[in-house]
DNA sequence: AAATATATTTTGGTATGATCAATTTAGATC
DNA sequence: GATCTAAATTGATCATACCAAAATATATTT
């Protein structure tokens, strides 16, 4: 019980009151997505506060990705995208980006991808396969000066690997993080000679292994792709 | 290029040109972290814009976490801090949760959580220990038949080791994970006997191993829990 | 002169009422 | 029954007034 004095009930404003009340209700499925609020003039009787403090309110939980304003229809609870969490992250990685955390993004993803690749030969249906193959085919076909498309194609190919774990829950963990390659692909990538060779060969053996649902082999081809990944930065970094 | 007909320059409202633009001073550096904006009437005139569209605009901003408005004194560029976008990543999972999500829950903490013990065991600080130290401590002595008490502190415990990785990205990833234990352990405890016992004696091991820089041992302790965990749940199942 | 108490000003928060513009709905027309 | 038109609904913006918290300036006290 160190809090003796910690923060006081923070007088909320009377918007953010109401803006509480309604996010209760999505959270509780009260309100279900796709249901239409009232309008405000009846919300505002309804909660007997103004106009202006409703709209408010109303703001920011469409800021938020909670509901969705339609002007001249209505408003509506919305389902909340990842992309409006992920928006988020970005934004904060724009604005305190830190290349210090590029060695951390590629440690929690040696840690983690060997697993899900484990997992993603397990469990991949055809309709992964197909996925998977049509980035290794698209990877090769790529013009190898358009250092972007290939890099977008190859977090393409992450992703496809995590969805192939047919595990939810995996996916929306890993997103964020593959939201952040971006940013330090090409950064990296422009830099090595010789490496797209290397690059398709690695990710075809990744490719293979889930393919043939050899579980280990697909860990270990994934073991092996983080740690160039690894190496390769460390290289960069030296210059 | 299968979006021809993509959505139409989507007809912004006056409010959201607003708070683009100030958006873009803040992403752009032209206003710094600790700034303080012009007032709200200030504002209106150099944009030439109503109180309403602006505040509108402003609590936008406010709910995105860029900026801080305090009554009387004013309104600040803030920090935009981690936590903003981990809160959206939290009521993401909250509002998709599904128990049949459990067992795949389960499947990630048990592929993750050993590589986090491990990383945990190789950076902490001694302050990360304390927290440890702390919640053990709170676990032993917590009222046997408050299992909800005691499943919260489990929690942080586990959010804890993450922590003490010294890796902010392993703790965007798993926090959302987290939020989502105490919908599920309820559920399980307190229909096992005897679990509670084993429970503390498990994570005591898993405290030791940190504190004493025992990755592989941390790793296994990990392991052991979360196995012991999937059991539980198992058996729940079957009932 | 320094510390304290008080009054004033600044700043964000809320309330009304009016008007504009996009959609939808109801009604009239063919 | 389909189509066009007018009216009603709904969100967006504006202008003005007043409230309340915080900061600042001023007066008072020691």
């Amino acid at each position: 019980m160190d809090e003796i004095f910690g923060k006081i009930g923070s007088a909320q404003t009377l918007s953010q009151k109401i803006e509480r009340r309604i996010e209760e209700a999505i959270r509780q499925k009260k309100l279900l997505v796709g249901a239409k609020l009232p309008s405000e003039r009846e919300l505002c009787e309804m909660f007997a506060v103004s106009r202006t403090a409703l709209r408010e309110a109303l703001r920011r939980l469409s800021a938020r990705g909670l509901i969705e304003i339609k002007k001249g229809s209505g408003m509506f609870v919305s389902e909340l995208k990842i992309t409006d969490a992920i928006d988020s992250l970005n934004l904060y990685y724009d604005l305190s980006f830190d290349s210090n955390l590029i060695p951390q993004i590629i440690e929690v993803r040696r840690v983690f991808e060997p697993e899900i690749a484990r997992m993603a030969a397990n469990n991949r249906t055809d309709k992964d396969l197909e996925l998977l193959q049509k980035s290794i085919t698209d990877l090769e076909d790529c013009d190898p000066d358009n250092t972007q498309m290939e890099a977008d194609i190859i977090n393409k190919f992450h992703l496809n690997v995590a969805k192939a774990t047919c595990n939810p829950i995996v996916i929306i963990t890993m997103e964020p993080v593959y939201s952040l390659l971006p940013r330090m692909r090409n950064l990296i990538y422009a830099n090595v000679d010789g490496e797209k060779a290397f690059t398709i060969k690695a990710h075809r053996t990744i490719f293979e292994a889930i393919r043939d649902k050899d579980a280990d082999m697909a860990f270990k081809a994934m073991v092996e792709q983080i740690n160039r990944t690894l190496e390769i930065y460390t290289q960069y970094l030296k210059k």
